[in-house]
RNA sequence: GGAGAGGUGCCUGAGUGGUUAAAGGAGCAGUUUGCUAAACUGUCACCGGGUAACUGGUGCAUGGGUUCGAAUCCCAUCCUCUCCGCCA
């Protein structure tokens, strides 16, 4: 979330901010949080007068106690009654802002960066790259099949049997199709390894703690698959977890900058998402993502983002499919991000673009909600910034690798992951 | 799941109702120094007030309670460890 400081002194760059990014009526927001907390702050002060008075008395009565002077002790015991009682109203008050505060607070997005396109819809997003294969995209044949026919001619991967045993959108990977799938998990944990990530594997459950820290709740609760016996949340993203290691951490300067990478299956409910273009892969209740994770000092951040971009494309490079880049415009980028770069690959036989990663700057938008910081050269303490995208998620890679590489005599698969599916054709 | 022990700052760790988050260590900063080391000094976090020096408050797993006063006593919850049971 936003923090409260920085709202009080840029007022105008904040509701600026929220209007790009189609907040409603974001004037009326701020100006309730900022009376809010001036009241919070007077009661503050008031309370802490009140508590100091207590505090003294009790003090005095101690040294009378033991003085011997019974009495006296007494006597003032009888003054702190009224502190007393003043005092619970002030903290009763005090807790009532504090928690509309951070209700209000909360509710509101990151501010986007300077560089995100005004905009409301997909369609004012803004391409930023094409890749040498997207300026030339791939013609296919009148007959070339899209993935959900690939998958049935080849039986590479089964959504009827995933339906018979959880429900729609819990494919069922077979044969080469479970192979090739492993085979992408790990090319992309070596290469992120290769470029100075350390590889996490962790939990795929989470407590709500940890969908506080990264922003899924309580935007996204009716998102996450829940446990109710025991209180977790299926992750959607490695993002959750992997940032949540870093939960109420103070780092180091020199521990800096943090780069994770992590492989896990994602959860997604994907409630009221679901029509009738959405077919085979391109969108599943659970998939396989590897993701990346760097925590940076906010004068690096956006450095940072620019070398987390260049090596999604590298990967996609690598794997040989065409792709743009888009720079999510502030109707379109999500609630917690500054600025976000989609990567869209041209699934040839659909015709379509499809997302494969987003690589995204949350600023210091997390590390609040996480108190994630760290003290700099002048010993004071500092918000972190948190980047995570992904690199990538599997199941429209997939999809893409089926479509365009697909020939009479089989599907091809690129060279660069020859040696992880031990096969190079489907 | 059963029984027991425990949860204090970056770490170790004292503290069973009365100034204080003891004390030690690490890291960092400053002083001293030709350099390094050593020594000395400072240094927990959060919320307020103040231009500032400084200052008030809060925090001993979490939430309540008792008391003039709670790390300490009471209740509930969570978590960790040990043993037993179960188990990939």
């Amino acid at each position: 979330m936003l923090q409260l400081s920085f709202i009080r002194e840029n007022k105008e760059l904040t509701i600026k901010g929220l209007k790009k990014k189609l907040f409603k009526n974001p004037e009326q927001i701020i100006e309730d949080l900022l009376a809010i907390d001036s009241k919070r702050r007077e009661t503050q002060s008031l309370l802490d007068g009140t508590l100091a008075k207590a505090n003294a008395i009790s003090k005095e009565v101690g040294n009378l106690m033991k003085a011997g002077k019974k009495e006296e002790a007494e006597a003032i015991k009888l003054e702190t009654l009224e502190l007393k009682g003043k005092s619970k109203d002030l903290m009763n008050s005090l807790a009532e802002y504090e928690t509309k505060m951070t209700e209000l607070l909360y509710q509101i997005p990151n501010l986007p960066h300077e560089s995100v396109p005004e905009g409301r819809t997909p369609e004012d997003n803004e391409v930023v790259f094409e890749s040498e294969r997207a300026k030339k995209l791939p013609e296919m044949s009148a007959d070339a099949l899209p993935q959900w026919e690939l998958i049935k001619k080849y039986d590479i991967i089964d959504f009827d049997l995933g339906i018979k045993i959880a429900g729609a959108g819990f494919p069922v990977y077979k044969g080469k199709g479970a192979r090739l799938q492993r085979a992408l998990v790990n090319f992309f944990l070596d290469e992120a390894s290769k470029a100075g990530y350390t590889e996490m594997q962790p939990p795929i459950v989470v407590n709500e703690a940890s969908g506080y820290g990264t922003g899924q709740l309580p935007d996204k609760e009716g998102q996450m698959y829940f446990i109710q016996a025991d209180g977790l949340y299926l992750i959607p993203t490695a993002e959750v977890p992997i940032t949540n290691l870093y939960r109420d951490v103070i780092l180091k300067a020199d521990e800096l900058p943090i780069k994770n990478v992590g492989f896990t299956p994602c959860f997604r409910r994907e409630a009221g998402s679901w029509g009738a273009h959405v077919r085979g892969l391109n969108r599943l209740h659970q998939f396989d993502k590897v993701e990346i994770v760097q925590i940076t000092k906010a004068e690096d951040s956006y450095n940072t983002h620019k070398i987390m971009c260049d090596y999604v494309a590298s990967l996609l490079e690598k794997l040989e499919l065409p792709f743009r880049i888009l720079r999510l415009c502030g109707g379109d980028i999500s609630f917690g991000a500054a600025l976000c770069y989609d990567f869209e690959v041209y699934s040839a036989a659909q015709k379509r673009w499809l997302e494969v990663s987003s690589v995204s700057n949350f600023e210091t938008f997390q590390t609040n909600r996480l108190k994630l910081r760290y003290k700099d050269e002048s010993g004071k303490m500092q918000l972190l910034h948190t980047l995570n995208g992904s690199a990538l998620a599997l199941p429209r890679i997939l999809a893409a690798l089926l479509e365009n590489n697909q020939t009479a005599d089989g599907i091809n698969l690129p060279k660069a992951i020859w040696e992880y599916t031990g096969f190079e054709k489907i």
